[in-house]
DNA sequence: GGGGCGCTTGCGGATATCCACAATAGCCCT
DNA sequence: AGGGCTATTGTGGATATCCGCAAGCGCCCC
């Protein structure tokens, strides 16, 4: 399979080379931005990778980028790359979610190492987001009504009880649970429930 | 409810009087130690509150002391303060877990509002925690055999499927199941599989 | 107007689950 | 030896679930 690339921004066009030269010679592919402006206007929501951004350039910071980002639904994991050791930053960017803040100049084999932990950690996350789209889709699938009687059924209603809530028949309360069961791909209430509470809740 | 108190530990009387002084002054509690030797004396599991750490201090750091507590299943969220701005330090401490790292000297009513928040943090990890205990306390009073039995009720076998593969009779599943029912408090196998699965896999 | 889809319902039977009542057996501890 | 706990099984009945077969009704779209 192949694995994502390290998207580098950074205003300073002998660190994108060096950065790039760096990642090759290591077997990692790359590509580079001059401006936080030219990822974005780039930036599609099926990049994967990682983000390798410069704190400190012109207009837009690295962390302004990284917000933005995270508003556009980016899941990337970033690195943010500084010169001048300003602990603030440091603190705001990791609680924002940051991979890792790095003061340059650094040890190349530790920011590759870096990179990679971060490409792999990106990999791990868009495997376990697949899983849990795949169920928001069968999710969708349902219709209103199926909704509302998988809500009573996982919520351990008797077939009887949720057919008086809503005031239809038991016989169609059942035709509902079959129905749900199989777009959901589950042959049995307990599946069904711990598909949900495993992936995510309604 | 009594909220916890901020326990701080610092080797410089000045700081950890003024500390005490600035807490009281707000309406918070707090509790000093000169060392973190000290303060690893008289560590106990219950204590409850936030951690307020000096990075520097002589024979162990904060960070250290952090670590040790760690390990002993300490959760409190500690605040590092710091007198001199170490970028690598700061990163470090905030991916092991701390709560925030916080530059000396600093505003009080920043300092003020992070304890503030820690403090709540700590009260909902807590409220939160002890559901999930709750939940370990019951599993625990299973027997071995009900145990073998929950597994498989929870893979979404039936009685007879499970009774072949324990070679048992129906029967016997049948009344592991209540028990389990009864002892995990919930009255359905979809309860069942939503408690294990919200909570805290087995 | 016909067709697809969603929602509805009934009938009847095969299976499963839930439970009270009743009982046997092994193991550990006092 | 007796008591407590765990595991085991049976009988029999009340409830529930699972499903195929069959069908009526309303809404939207071509």
């Amino acid at each position: 399979m192949k694995s994502g690339i390290a998207h580098i921004v950074d205003d300073d066009d002998a660190i994108r080379d060096a950065l790039a030269w760096l990642l090759r010679s290591r077997g990692l592919t790359s590509q580079s931005w001059a401006s936080a402006e030219a990822f974005l206007a780039d930036y599609l929501p099926d990049m994967r990778g990682c983000l390798v951004l410069d704190i400190r350039m012109a207009d837009m910071s690295g962390l302004e980028l990284f917000d933005r980002l995270l508003a556009l639904g980016c899941t990337m994991p970033a690195i943010f790359l500084t010169g001048h050791g300003d602990v603030p930053l440091a603190v705001q960017s990791l609680k924002k979610g940051a991979f890792d803040f790095i003061e340059k100049p650094c040890n190349d084999n530790d920011l590759v190492d870096r990179i990679i932990a971060a490409l792999a950690l990106d990999y791990e996350q868009r495997k376990h987001a697949a899983s849990t789209q795949s169920i928001e889709v069968r999710l969708r699938s349902l219709t209103t009504r199926e909704r509302e009687v998988m809500d009573r059924v996982l919520a351990g209603q008797y077939n009887k009880v949720i057919a008086a809530e809503l005031n239809i028949a038991m016989r169609t309360v059942e035709v509902h649970r079959s129905r749900i069961f199989e777009k959901m791909d589950v042959k049995s209430a307990v599946e069904l429930a711990q598909l949900l509470a495993g992936g995510q809740q309604d």
